[in-house]
DNA sequence: TCGGCCATGATAGGCGTTTTCAACAAGGCG
DNA sequence: CGCCTTGTTGAAAACGCCTATCATGGCCGA
């Protein structure tokens, strides 16, 4: 039998930038905007590898992904690890995060009651930051 | 000045095929889809003008639309004018419309309390129908 | 140090959507 | 009713985000 376990990820200096410029980061960003910014910082990066980390870190629950008005996916590294939401500012991206135990059981009932099954949901505030304003 | 009044849109046969189909789904459907159908059932119309037609429909708030998994756009004609949200199935596009002015109170005071303003939110419940199941 | 094997990244491709622009038709007017 | 203006159409091309390809390179265990 196959170890199913998790795939082991080889420490690269790519990935390693990513994860720390996240780090730094209190905003949704785009993968362009990230690979952007790396390459802005001297960092040798391809906007491929930048996709596949990200990619590879919403997988594994590292970062957040949500997508903006226009359909592009934007990431974030959360402080969090629990289910939460974001009030996401419009202007710059910046975020909060939002914990509604209200919300999350609403959602379940209001599924349940209409005979839906394997839930999910999206819950995103999106608004204009006091410093955007 | 100028007058800045409502555009006057002109009748066309291909918009009324656009109304008609949504009149009769009850489901989210992709522009592609829609197009498909339309010309399954030997309407003339071409891509290009589906995706205008909906997109000027979804300004004027003729219809609703939300993002699937993929990223894709989604369209679908609702009951209700009001506000609300949708509980959609994630195989066949089936959805319900739901109110829920508490969540909608919750996002209100969420986003006033974190100093944001222009709040505007999204709001889906995802899962698999009764029929799909 | 050596070598297997995963990671990288330039390039090309896929896919949804928008733009372009010439031909067309709705609808006001004489 | 037919002309004329002007919005509409739609095939084709462009666009933007993202993914697949595959030869090269570097991590890491032996």
């Amino acid at each position: 039998m196959t170890t199913g376990g998790t795939r082991v990820l080889r420490a690269t200096k790519q990935r390693a930038a990513v994860s720390a410029l996240l780090d730094r980061l209190p905003d949704f960003r785009s993968a362009q905007e990230i690979h952007e910014e790396l390459r802005r910082s001297g960092e040798g990066i391809g906007l491929t590898t930048v996709y596949r980390t990200l990619q590879t870190m919403a997988d594994g629950g590292e970062v957040d992904v949500l997508r903006n008005a226009g359909g592009e996916a934007v990431y974030r590294r959360c402080a969090s690890d629990e289910h939460h939401h974001h009030l996401v500012c419009r202007r710059c991206g910046a975020a909060e995060e939002i914990d509604a135990p209200a919300v999350e059981e609403w959602t379940q009932r209001v599924a349940r009651e209409h005979g839906f099954t394997e839930i999910s949901h999206t819950v995103e505030i999106f608004g204009v930051c006091r410093s955007c304003a």
